[in-house]
DNA sequence: ATTCCGTGTGTACAATGTAAACAAACTTAG
DNA sequence: CTAAGTTTGTTTACATTGTACACACGGAAT
């Protein structure tokens, strides 16, 4: 019987746990947002509409796994993508570009992760921890490209990966929210990305007085 | 029902098309978008849960009206800071604060508007525009700015508008969806915006080979 | 074996979005 | 002014959802 008394709790969850979450994704993908539901991610699964409450105190729980495992695919992308990179500016802009793919290749898990749910510590303190886990990918990449260009202000060294964070993940928003290049052909609109990620980089320019 | 202190300065006739619009609204900032239901707002109006649809045909509708009037607001709110200012630089500024302050002020509708419904030009034409102006006069900002600073680059001339409502969207976002944070003191949030739309201004001068 | 507990099932209920039939008030033609 | 039609709101009804509760089944510890 091979009795593997777990000698840590982490939480490694029955099967339908997993299943439950990739089946959420799923539906999250083909459906978006709106159509997640919970009866239905049980129906997607095969089981009765009640068997989630056994792995999740409620929807809001679901959710929230959902979404950590979002942002650990997110940042997985961004390691993959920075991995594959030589300088430090390179890395930068390769993770900007993993995070935009990530947010255009998954938009219905993306308005999730930013959505509904907040990444409340007390309640959700998995999420939470995934969250900063991906600010704080973003962030060491920033800090390695000052580091490199040599940084005067003290005080913009700390916002610069709140900066860096907040363009891009405002450019992934309005792309995926409709909000500009709707109509536009896409590789229209790839080349807009393009020139927003260069202008990106000047953030990280020492200011001159103009 | 005693009325609650309307929150909005809407067109407050009998009119009941706007009541529920005002509702909405009141409910969006008490209660947040989540707990914003069509039953919920014809209550509040003091209505049967019927009566939305004489004046919307659905649920969505109702939020895109919603969505529409927060847009609005949002250019007007923008258009009187920018009036206070004198020159194009502080006009850009005042904007963006301008935007920021909106979201802080009005998380809920502002998520409304960034949400769940699509400025489709097809189903929502009156969103769409009104989407599209409050852009424009973000844009018209940005531009009286370059053209006081001879730009060079005329890819980033089209660019620029984006990227600047890109970073102050994605500051918005991230900072009403507690992204980061979280637990700080008020003025310290306060000191970092104001560092990151320092920051802010750089994406504005010419590049150079760093 | 008996007991217990983890996991899944069925039933039940309140809230929601929406359809259909109806009613009262206002508009307009005669 | 009356009669017809239109606008606006109401009541009733139903499918779907999230969730509480009681139960069933299978393996583990006693």
């Amino acid at each position: 019987m091979a009795t593997k008394h777990s000698p840590l709790p982490i939480a490694q969850g029955t099967d339908l746990r997993n299943r439950l979450i990739g089946e959420a994704i799923a539906i999250l993908e083909h459906e978006g947002l709106e159509a997640l539901t919970l009866r239905g991610v049980a129906r997607a699964a095969g089981v009765s509409h009640m068997a989630p409450y056994r792995h999740f105190t409620d929807k809001e729980a679901l959710l929230a796994a959902v979404a950590e495992t979002g942002f650990r695919e997110l940042s997985a992308d961004m390691g993959g993508a920075a991995s594959k990179t030589a300088t430090a500016k390179e890395r930068m802009r390769a993770i900007g570009m993993a995070y935009l793919r990530f947010a255009r290749r998954r938009p219905g898990l993306y308005r999730l992760m930013f959505g509904p749910v907040q990444p409340d510590e007390t309640r959700f303190p998995k999420l939470a921890e995934a969250s900063r886990a991906t600010f704080a990918h973003c962030a060491e990449a920033v800090a390695e490209r000052t580091a490199s260009t040599e940084q005067a202000n003290a005080g913009a060294q700390e916002a610069l990966p709140l900066a860096a964070w907040a363009l891009v993940h405002g450019l992934s928003s309005l792309l995926i929210d409709g909000h500009f290049g709707t109509q536009r052909s896409p590789e229209d609109e790839d080349r807009r990305i393009g020139e927003v990620m260069a202008l990106f980089g000047r953030i990280f320019q020492p200011h001159s007085a103009s």
